[in-house]
DNA sequence: CGTTCTTATGACAGCGCTAACATAAGGCAG
DNA sequence: CTGCCTTATGTTAGCGCTGTCATAAGAACG
């Protein structure tokens, strides 16, 4: 157990080099002798030497990391984004450093100052909407900035996602266009979740273009949940019984309120249609598989973070990588 | 737009102080007379100062991250094993720096080295079984080792969570007292997932102990997931028609199962007794509150945070902090 | 065989910050 | 008022690494 950490220096005296030798063998930088490569390497063997990036960024002025700031980590869909951002990634040296807003701007431009305290060569945030403040340090930065999900808005520089207001416009398109005329909504708290009421307007859009509008609407306090989708819907049922079709915000949503019209008796689609928002593998499993958008987050995260990669400065021109959306048909709407 | 990012020397200079004391005042350490501290903070605003970490971490030799490796991100569990740790961290000046590992052991090692090169405080891994070479990075880091999950082996430093082969001893004595007799098991690749193992082989160790043991077991190739349950599920029925229990590696498939047997006709309970692992959300959502064992992910995760900031320096003994799990009984078995 | 190019290595300064020690200016007991 | 303590601030010397420029030693060339 070494008492002390070894450093370069400790490395170049044992290989019997200078310390910008045995720097450039560790990164694999400019000409080295096969010979003196092997050296140096045995040195860093026999030491255990493990290089300080603190130092290196220091020097270099360049740090490794990519802050991403994700609004939570109560279901699939972010880590999912971040898997994405992973496996983009991979096989290049950098680092995500993850912060977690719980949907709250304030915490996301807290988050967003001490990301900055790392000198990061990018952000990539799936942050809704972000405050004044927020927006400023973004800019400010000049590194590079990603914004994923929703391109409902005015990019930094970089956003990769698809329109919310379009998917929810064409899924009540979609919906009407199959026979269905009584919309019941079921949403959750959604002052957080600026995507969510965008849907939400193009849902009410494409009703109002029919001349139809939604019959009732509930939502849950707190975060959507398939538990939160069972009891949500029964509470819709009871305030407009006669809906022939319910919206959810989300799949987890909705998947809950397919275990309602289970329990309840409920006949799926003739009773009540039932339809979801993101196309997670849950609704995809149940018996009747759930009419739902689906979207990529997974796609999502890892275009982000290659495009990043593939152009490190930021460009003068901002840009919109719009990743689509589908409209599963299902067996529930 | 700030050509060039402000330092602490020209943050200094505006103010009329020394570095040291911008530096004092930032980290709100050392005594600051009133007046000074406001006028250096003003400065900070105007500038538009932010710290360098890099360069603060090289220069006190104490980095603020906590490496955090984590097997997967494809389902819910390690999201909220991470949730424990922000909320843990929460209020400290500490930062994850999270790697996913896919439970790749050399792929754990790999993450290791590279967290470790940011000089990290702590780590804390999830990682079922270490390879040789990453216990000993892990003994000789110095740092902090949180092992999380299982307490089945024999920590680094610390280890948080609780005995799989015990929860799936206990699972097996519950189900046999419950009178389930014909058992059947649902699993995945388990040569990955070390924990998964160990709660099989204290499943059969309780059935052998009365004199039983499993009728079928069938494994999915790839990950676990609710369509993988309801396939598998069937796929066990087909081999063994007649078994009473269905024990399922963890919840995920356990739905699954349970929707087969909603697709089939199969009578849950009576039929075909239902049990799972995890205690998820899904789990207890659908009408049938499933049957398993819960563990809570979230308090590992912030128990491991938690003991780390009590104690930054790695004590001498070791320790194992058992949180438990409860046997959920459910409507399914 | 001098000149130029290429390959391999080194010297040196400095990235932005903080620990440790030093100093200055009151306050106050005796 | 002298000496000592407390509070507030400054000086100095790095932390461990990398960018830049310099140097040395062949190789290639006419």
């Amino acid at each position: 157990m070494p008492p002390i950490k070894p450093t370069l220096t400790d490395v170049a005296r044992l290989a019997g080099v200078s310390e910008i030798t045995v720097s450039r063998v560790v990164r694999g930088k400019g000409p080295i002798a096969a010979e003196t490569r092997e050296r140096v390497r045995r040195a860093v063997e026999t030491l255990g030497y493990v290089p300080n990036r603190a130092a290196g960024t220091l020097a270099s002025a360049a740090s490794l990391f990519i802050g991403v700031i994700l609004p939570s980590m109560h279901n699939i869909v972010f880590p999912e984004v971040l898997r994405g951002i992973y496996e983009g990634l991979a096989g290049s040296p950098y680092q995500p450093l993850l912060g977690v807003t719980e949907y709250n701007r304030e915490k996301e431009q807290e988050i967003l100052a001490s990301l900055l305290a790392w000198q990061p060569m990018a952000i990539i945030t799936a942050g809704s909407d972000h405050t004044e403040t927020t927006r400023r340090l973004l800019l400010e930065s000049g590194v590079r900035v990603a914004e994923l999900m929703d391109t409902d808005g005015d990019p930094v520089d970089l956003a990769v996602g698809f329109s919310h207001r379009q998917a929810g416009y064409d899924s009540g398109k979609h919906l009407i266009s199959r026979g269905y005329r009584r919309f019941g909504y079921v949403g959750h708290d959604w002052d957080a979740d600026r995507r969510a009421r965008f849907r939400y307007e193009g849902l009410v859009a494409a009703l109002a273009e029919a001349g139809l509008s939604l019959a009732g609407e509930v939502h849950v306090d707190g975060p959507s949940s398939a538990k939160a989708g069972t009891e949500m819907l029964a509470k819709l049922l009871g305030a407009a019984p006669d809906i022939d079709v319910a919206v959810f915000v989300n799949d987890d949503m909705a998947v809950g309120g397919y275990f309602h019209c289970l329990s309840a008796g409920i006949a799926v689609k003739d009773g009540l249609a039932l339809f979801g928002f993101n196309g997670l593998d849950i609704g995809q499993a149940i018996p009747l598989p759930l009419s739902t958008v689906r979207s990529d987050r997974f796609l999502i995260g890892r275009i982000a973070a290659e495009r990043i990669i593939a152009e490190p400065k930021r460009p003068a021109e901002t840009a919109i990588v719009d990743t689509g959306y589908e409209i599963l048909e299902g067996a529930t709407a």
